[in-house]
RNA sequence: GCCAAAGUAGCUCAGCUGGUAGAGCAGCUGAUUUGUAAUCAGCAGGUCGGGGGUUCGAGUCCCUUCUUUGGCUCCA
């Protein structure tokens, strides 16, 4: 007999072999009718796999993330029978689970699909999982995986089998279809009930822009119809938050094709809260002795030779611009960087000028490529909030947790909770793509990784992500749609310092190099502003508001007492807008909802008498009358409170 | 850059197999003077993304180009 381990401790016996599904099934039917798949030893395995030896097991059902991720592997793989169906002859690449959903890539030979297509294999899906044909695991060895796909004339999966160790291969079949799977799968096809296949993408075989590019058809299943409707739903909220929409419906910011693509117009809005979401970083790299500097927006070439960026990305920059009679060569700044570093060569320094702080919010312009373009959140020009810390060697680890922090209060106070640090590494296997010395890389990336762990950051390291002069720590946040982003950024810098020959005059009278941090907190305003918007759907916090009160007089009997109010209103500070319209005040308040602005002031007889205002909070309704005095403080504080 | 799709009024969209371009909202004008999510009427508004072609005739068919969208690749 094995003892098997459950989740609350209790452990049960029995026979050698048993799969997950026995086990269930000797638990309750009901139960086992809705398991999925296991986790034996944390490792997620196929519900009808036997189980030899002793093991904690968790049975897994449609609300385990685990559970998901296999349900919709063996999607995939239902969507490829239904392929290979429809289409004879078609070639699979690989067809993996993703956070909503999986996808399979597919190579259709001449034949070409489109949308329209979509239904109809969708159709032949919902058929196939209605015959409730199970998956099943089967070992098998390299030669025989080799000799199946060359039969089938499927030279991608002969490629995957080519780099995978003898042993180690599997095979699951379901119905006509086998493919090469590590596993795991759900016992059979038929809990596979909703299905909606979402797009079709080309994508490159293996991720290489340099080989075929295969078809990808993502979708999504669900158990059942009312899930699937839900997350239909859902999607067409998260579409609603849309910054792109929600840009052009707010008057925030817009493009246009004759400045040119990627290249955003803001608006007065939108160019006011920007201007306060600037302010109030200004402010804090104030409090924190940062020191503001200000350079222009081009550069000598030669800057950027001596940068290394010009070696680096000079191909994929915007082309120099030259001196009508001169010929000199300027580019238009992609990074602030080497225009700092000169800031820092203008002067002698000392080590007690360390650290030195030099902040500017820098328009940098970079070329994207063009199917890379995407709203606010890649463009072509930019403004970085950036700065960039010379300091000693020996301040790199304490200005580096200092930045961290300067990073969470600013997540904190737009109250962004949902974001992930992650810590990117330079690629061991590949050392040719970075520069500087392997010592100095070692200091940096140790440096950043005891950070994160002082700072109790939960992060993930992803090697092989490093920028080429150094590592790095970003701040990952998603929008609407689940795309992540990355906002803050702090990173080492070893190399600037050693190529524009930076020196300090240490203690001992000596010449010393510094090392720099390069460090934007939103990274981008215009990007942070993107995730800022959807964040929280338009409906920005009192203090960054484009218009914070909307005064709504009832008719304009009373327009006289709502200037009145209006103007106590912005002698306070507070950004104010009157809707004089010749409209009832229903109307008003609906457009001023939908406009998404805080608060409504409605005048009327009573108010003008009083002088008082009734108050209607944006999304809340009806607050009821006040006196203007109290009310004034009220928003006072919470514009204070960044609320 | 690559694969796929879309582009009709400021916005959201209609326009069947080719036969002179349409609605709602927004805008303007007038009436209405209004109490917590749309008052009524009138007017104006478009080289149907640009260019080329087929045709007696193109928003509609073909080619090309630009932009946008969804992915891929890239991202100092």
């Amino acid at each position: 007999m094995i003892n098997i381990t459950f989740p609350d401790g209790a452990v049960r016996q029995y026979a050698p072999g048993s799969s997950a599904m026995d086990i269930a099934k000797s638990i309750s039917e009901g139960l086992a009718r809705k398991v999925l798949a296991a986790e034996v030893d944390g490792e997620v395995w196929d519900a009808t796999r036997p189980i030899d030896k002793d093991a904690k097991l968790k049975l897994l059902t449609w609300d385990d993330k685990g559970a998901k991720s296999t349900f919709w592997h063996s999607s995939a793989h239902l969507m490829a029978e239904a392929l290979e169906a429809l289409y004879p002859g078609v070639k699979l690449g690989i067809g993996p689970s993703i956070e909503s959903g999986f996808y399979y890539d597919i190579d259709l030979g001449d034949r070409q699909i489109g949308e329209e297509d979509l239904a109809q294999i969708e159709a032949k899906m919902k058929e196939l999982a209605k015959t409730g044909s199970t998956y099943t695991r089967k070992d098998v060895s390299k030669a025989d995986a080799i000799q199946y796909f060359t039969e089938k004339q499927d030279e991608y999966k002969l490629e995957l089998i080519d780099g995978l160790a003898d042993g180690s291969i599997t095979f699951y079949t379901q119905g006509n279809f086998t493919d090469l799977c590590r596993g795991p799968h759900i016992p059979n096809t038929s809990p596979i009930k909703a299905i909606k296949l979402t797009n079709i993408a080309g994508a490159y075989w293996r991720g290489d822009e340099k080989r075929k590019m295969l078809t990808r058809i993502y979708g999504i299943t669900f158990p059942n119809q009312k899930e699937l409707d839900e997350y239909l739903v859902l999607i067409e909220e998260a579409k609603k938050r849309d910054h792109r929409k929600l840009g052009k419906e707010l008057e925030l910011f817009a493009f246009s094709e004759k400045v040119g693509m990627g290249l955003p117009l803001w608006l007065p809005k939108g160019a006011m809260l920007r201007e306060r979401l600037q302010n109030f970083l200004q402010g804090a790299q104030i409090e924190r002795g940062y020191l503001p500097v200000v350079t222009p927006h081009i550069g000598s070439k030669q800057l950027y030779v001596t940068s290394g960026h010009w070696d680096k990305y000079g191909k994929d920059s915007f082309r120099p611009i030259t001196t009508p009679q001169e010929g000199e060569e300027y580019m238009l700044k992609p990074m602030n960087c080497p225009h700092h570093c000169e800031i820092y060569k203008a002067q002698p320094r000392s080590y007690k000028d360390l650290p030195l702080r030099l902040a500017e919010f820098g328009t940098v312009y970079r070329y994207e490529q063009h199917g890379e373009l995407h709203g606010l959140t890649r463009v072509r020009g930019f403004c970085q909030d950036d700065a960039h810390l010379f300091c000693r060697p020996d301040q790199v680890k304490e200005e580096f947790m200092k930045v961290i922090d300067l990073v969470l209060h600013v997540f904190r106070s737009l109250d962004f909770k949902d974001f992930t640090a992650q810590v990117s590494l330079r690629d061991p296997e590949n050392p040719a793509k970075y520069i500087g010395t392997d010592e100095n890389w070692v200091i940096a990336e140790q440096a950043i990784i005891e950070s994160a762990e002082e700072k109790g950051l939960p992060y993930v390291i992803e090697t092989g992500e490093a920028a080429f002069y150094g590592p790095k720590l970003d701040f990952m946040v998603k929008d609407a749609l689940g795309r992540k982003w990355q906002l803050g950024t702090i990173q080492v810098d070893y190399n600037l310092p050693e190529r524009f020959e930076l020196e300090y005059v240490g203690s001992d009278n000596g010449r010393h190099r510094p090392v720099m941090i390069h460090r934007a907190p939103f990274g981008s305003l215009e990007r942070f502003i993107a995730v800022l918007i959807e964040h929280c759907a338009g409906k920005f916090p009192l203090w960054l508001a484009p218009t914070q009160v909307k005064i709504l007089p009832i008719s304009d009997k009373f327009m006289e007492y709502a200037e009145e109010v209006n103007l106590k209103l912005r002698k306070a500070g507070i950004r104010t807008e009157m809707d004089d319209r010749n409209e009832k005040i229903g109307r008003k308040i609906r457009d001023t909802e939908m406009a998404k602005v805080p608060y409504m002031l409605v005048l009327g007889e009573k108010e003008a008498q009083d002088g008082t205002v009734a108050v209607r909070k944006q999304g809340q309704g009806d607050l009821g009358v006040q006196p203007i005095a109290d009310v004034l403080a009220m928003l006072l504080e919470e514009v204070e409170n960044k609320q």
